[in-house]
DNA sequence: GACCGATTGACACTCAGTGCCAGAGAGGCT
DNA sequence: AGCCTCTCTGGCACTGAGTGTCAATCGGTC
């Protein structure tokens, strides 16, 4: 196995454990929705104890948005290996596009989103994931604003990153309440286009 | 009096108690800490019981962001009240500048944007207040743009003023992280000079 | 088989937040 | 004054999230 060269055996179990109580979470929340569904009730039906849950995710939230920490690392990389003559908000578009998502059909990413959207505990959480996320990013951008990556005396490279997300969010916001009909993407574009004041080029 | 027209006497206590726990619980929190100090904490200090603290507050993150919600109500009407010839980056940054800010001194007020900044429940419950903030101010920046006020198929209001919003905010965070030493409306044009690629007039 | 390390469930605990209820005061009406 | 009503209040009990602790267990190694 190229990936796994063979860990142990409770490293794995870890993992698959994870991955199903993630499932089973998931399509509670999806049938009775976030806020009614209790720890308890996906201990339950996952088949572990309460105790157990709280080692694999920290908070009810993570089992929603725990991949976005994952995700943001990604992006970074990605970000990192744009092309220099790429400037920042150009590099940083294309690093979120190029990210792959995590495989859902479209109506359940939809779902998602709407549960994303409308609840309050849960768009705390990933509005808190986007600061994250910002954190990873910025000292790439200030890299290629020509200041050095440690700087925190600049807050530009802040400044972009922060906005850029801020469109993201936007543009995912706009993407639910059309349940899904528009493209992201263009909406993405469209929200920079107004924040920047012209067409951005892609 | 000309504001309160002699309003019922437990109108005026409740807002006396109201100030008075507010005063009571920040004392509290600039010397403990926000999460070192349980509601009981400031129920006993305050002089009322845990169930009346609850009456007076929602949660304990709206002793320290409570007057955000009036604060965007204020925000909304001075955007309002800007000339028409301004456009919308130009007249939502007058307004932000020209709403007066709660009269604190400034290393009290340096003291409490580091508890915001620093700590993760209050940072979460503050970009929540954002959120209403830009619901409140988009209806008046669509109308800036030559669109409906509720025109939600049109997404260049909401990019616009939630990308003014995270502005503030970093610029803020920049101002915290500079103790203060830099002037946080100079931040604030820097980081949207940075977003739009030229210096805004103001 | 014996040892080591990680995992597990059970129990108890803290803290935020809510529902319910009975009592106390203020104010209005007759 | 007596009565009625409305609000505020404190006390109690409860849910639900999240944490610390501990003894038991199970996989892997020697």
């Amino acid at each position: 196995m190229p990936t796994t060269p063979d860990q142990k055996l409770w490293a794995r179990t870890r993992q698959a454990v994870h991955a199903e109580v993630a499932r089973t979470a998931m399509s509670l929340f999806l049938e009775r929705g976030f806020e009614a569904t209790t720890i308890d009730d996906i201990a339950a039906a996952a088949g572990i104890s309460r105790r157990s849950f709280f080692r694999y995710f920290g908070t009810k939230e993570d089992i929603v948005l725990g991949d976005l920490a994952a995700r943001g690392e990604l992006i970074r990389k990605e970000l990192e290996a744009r092309p220099a003559t790429e400037d920042a908000w150009t590099a940083l578009l294309n690093a979120l596009r190029h990210t792959p998502r995590p495989g859902q059909d479209d109506a359940t990413t939809l779902q998602i989103s709407k549960m994303l959207y409308g609840t309050p505990s849960l768009r705390a959480r990933s509005l808190e994931k986007h600061l994250q996320w910002q954190a990873l990013l910025t000292p790439e951008i200030r890299r290629r604003l020509g200041v050095a990556p440690d700087d925190e005396h600049d807050l530009r490279a802040d400044a972009i990153v922060a906005c850029v997300l801020t469109c993201l969010d936007v543009a995912g916001e706009a993407w639910t309440r059309s349940d899904g009909s528009q493209s992201l993407e263009d909406l993405v574009l469209t929200a920079v286009a107004a924040v920047r004041g012209s067409a951005a080029d892609a």
